[in-house]
DNA sequence: TGACGCTACTTGACTATACAAGTACAGTCA
DNA sequence: TGACTGTACTTGTATAGTCAAGTAGCGTCA
């Protein structure tokens, strides 16, 4: 698709065309950095806010993966799902939660922050138990579980090691996924992320935002960071945006 | 969920929590107008471009619905489904496709927008078919089709009609759904919409872009704007952006 | 070697302003 | 009555600048 005459399009979509041109001949392949809010800005003769909100709209869509400090890349993107996917796909997360080994790299107990405050039920700054937790898929570390439990919800099994700060990784089962509250696709994975998940290049990540319940109740809320399984989770549930009467994205 | 202090949030995100917690609260009810820009940046004391961020991120988080002209609306909201809803929907999306009547309502050979142009995969300002479908169930219209169907792949037992141009309504049968490209719960029915749905209030509709293959090509891309079935099609099956090497959302 | 600070560059947040474009409504006029 | 016009208000697009915050790379120094 190269780049049409005008027909009236707007500066910003006119960028956004631009790019989105460049990435689907292949000329900007997936991770590669993409010209700078200010390149942008001074090629196409426009201020910085309008080459940005290109950018930022195109990051909305998928396009691109941003991150402060380091930049804007082209994002990993996946086809259209039929129908007939969707339902097994659906059908396979839900029934195999329980199939990963995951290690436990951290645990303490944190102030909850607004987001989380918000989704586990909890005023804000209130104790939470946070752990983060690397699923291992025969062997390879394929996800990244940054999860938040609140200290009423807590299941049993893991609580007893909430009472105590342990550096040391350990492995646990995996709760299965039960629900999926939202899904972000523009995460670039910060630098202790890639470590545990041993990513070299900037490769775009997946971030999923989920809840889970227990004896009726919020349990946990966690952000999950997925590149390399099979299934690329959180992509293909992403379905609901906001939930009963509490919780939301930012 | 009231106002809790400070903690930092920038001003943006003050605003986003003030309008959520008004729209929890039930202080302000669906499809009831939120302030506009402008008084909504008086009463923080913060610039326009800052309460219009908080509410354009809202609307993407499927809080409000936005129009020209108009203003800002509260959105009407779903929650969050499991992964069994999701297989259950799935199912019957796919197999119930041919159940409703529709009838057309106008049917033209148009010149195709850009980003007609591109789910189509012709070159922009090239001849497609522009229908407008109403789908009927048990007597009431619950869904209407904005639809453009290349010519090259149109199907037969369309294609007669598309030679001559028909303002009278008849009856057709509705191609079941494939697959869904994305969707888009942010949109106030036009005028006209709201006309053929017999809308009377400002609802917030659903808007889903779909697109449908025959013998392998693309055949048409349609707007569907839902709001009164009992399933709401695209929200439950809101997942993909993007698609294979073309598609985007503009 | 390792810790530190500096610089250059990036995106994030915000201000104040201007004009365009779409909607609703009241008023005018044939 | 019906068509038209102007006004007030709304969101949409864009400018040009400021400062904050995060990252990477470099050199310095103990």
């Amino acid at each position: 698709m190269a780049d049409t005459p005008a027909a009236h399009l707007p500066p910003y979509a006119r960028i956004k065309r631009h790019v989105v041109a460049r990435i689907e001949s292949g000329q900007w392949s997936v991770t590669s950095k993409v010209p700078s809010e200010n390149q942008l800005a001074a090629e196409f003769g426009v201020s910085r806010m309008t080459a940005r909100r290109a950018l930022l709209e195109l990051m909305q869509e998928g396009w691109l993966v941003r991150s402060q400090g380091l930049g804007t890349f082209v994002a990993d993107r996946k086809p259209v799902l039929s129908m007939l996917e969707v339902r097994n796909i659906a059908e396979e997360i839900a029934s195999r939660g329980h199939l990963y080994a995951a290690k436990v790299m951290r645990m303490e107990a944190v102030a909850a922050t607004e987001a989380v405050a918000m989704y586990l039920g909890i005023p804000a700054g209130a104790k939470a138990f946070h752990s983060i937790v690397v699923h291992i898929d025969n062997g390879v570390p394929v996800q990244m579980e940054d999860r938040y439990v609140s200290p009423a919800a807590a299941p049993a099994y893991l609580a007893q090691d909430f009472t105590r700060e342990t550096p040391n990784a350990y492995l646990t089962r995996v709760a299965p996924i039960e629900s999926v509250e939202h899904v972000v696709e523009a995460v670039l994975p910060t630098s202790q992320v890639a470590r545990w998940l041993q990513i070299t290049a900037p490769e775009a990540c997946l971030q999923i935002n989920r809840r889970t319940w227990s004896r009726g109740h919020v349990a946990s809320y966690a952000r999950l960071v997925h590149p390399g399984s099979r299934y690329r989770l959180g992509g293909y549930v992403s379905l609901a945006r906001g939930a009963h009467s509490r919780g939301h994205r930012t």
